[in-house]
DNA sequence: TCGTTGCGAAACTCAGGCGTATCGAAATTA
DNA sequence: TAATTTCGATACGCCTGAGTTTCGCAACGA
């Protein structure tokens, strides 16, 4: 029995440094955040941004695109908390999340990459669509079908477009939208008006 | 007086080959039509896919910026014909210009630089809107405006908002959509759904 | 015919980045 | 203390691609 027992034997030789992993992730995803595509990272700038050798970056993967997975799987997607006492109340709560989220650069670039790098890496967009877009995706299709069951909206409703009627809008807004920070009230504003419609109550069909 | 005396002297020498510069500006956006990134895209390659050498290339354009602003500045921008007849039909019409569009390898392509690449090469993006973008997006301003004015639309509808609300919901549904083409009736769904209003007659705020 | 300019092809220099190897120092186990 | 492994730093060989130069030929005006 050693002093050190826990689980797996530990190997002898110095320890990798959890520190250096951390700040290579880190690094990666600050250049991310700088407005680097993948195409452009360069292992390189990686390491010198951590502060590291180009040895640590390898010793753990084996090439730029395994780096950038893990770096991108890293990302958390915490949901907002629904209060669940109307459709409409949790719909503000996603597109609000959505839109402060929209405000940080980080997020921004990473959307970038998630938009137009998607078939150049297919490995890296498939684990990220599960990590950060799914969850999502299914907090805000969950809110629309209860919204059906209980009658506060359409029982013909075709869920599917009525999402991306709401993500596509925000998205929208965050790239092609007003300089700087979306408007706080946008989130309440786009829900009201998808709900009224922009007919109002003028068009019967 | 010469025989040549249409404009400008014509200079001494080989004129330049209209031929080679077309065949320059095709190969590019073949290349970009590939899913290549601005900076994937190598003089190189275009020359060998032109058929070309790079002198020719470098007589015309000093850098790959130069021609790829060149380039995208060729791709037209044919708007649909506006029936006029009803909101429902123009916004109809516009929309479905785009699912159509969306069905191009070429325009999605093009779409994703506009998208993620826009802070990067800034002249290039300004150019592009502002021949691409711009009129498409003054042509939807236009009939939601008169949606107004005519009473098919709320008074107090916010215009930029229920643009956003078009544009993004097509966006979204060419890049997260189903994969293939968009189903041909999507653009009528859209513009029905967005008229009517989730809530149907539901909501009265 | 002669001078000029454009043509494609090829060779060139230069910069940057990849992935590997090697170094002495540091951290750990035995 | 000895063996082992990682550390950051640095150098290395290799490749890609930018932008330039040179070459022999082609297309034009005079």
């Amino acid at each position: 029995m050693t002093i050190q027992d826990s689980g797996a034997a530990r190997p002898a030789g110095r320890p990798r440094s959890e520190k250096a992993e951390k700040a290579i992730i880190d690094a990666t995803l600050d250049l991310i955040g700088e407005g680097m595509g993948v195409s452009e990272l360069s292992i390189e700038a990686i390491a010198s941004r951590a502060g590291v050798g180009k040895t640590t970056i390898y010793r753990r993967w084996s090439n730029k695109e395994d780096l950038v997975v893990d770096a991108l799987s890293t990302l958390k997607a915490p949901l907002p908390p629904l209060s669940g006492t109307s459709v409409r109340d949790d719909l503000i709560s996603l597109l609000d999340a959505m839109r402060r989220e929209a405000g940080q650069a980080r997020t921004r670039c990473v959307m970038n990459i998630a938009m137009s790098e998607a078939d150049r890496y297919p490995r890296l967009m498939e684990r990220f669509v599960k990590r950060a877009v799914e969850p999502r995706r299914q907090a805000l299709r969950s809110v629309i079908e209860r919204g059906v069951a209980t009658g506060e909206l359409r029982p013909d409703l075709d869920v599917e477009l009525a999402m991306a009627l709401f993500s596509g809008t925000m998205m929208w807004q965050s790239k092609w939208g007003p300089a700087g920070d979306l408007p706080a009230d946008l989130a309440e504003r786009v829900v009201d008006t998808v709900l009224l419609g922009l007919a109002g109550d003028r068009v019967r069909r």
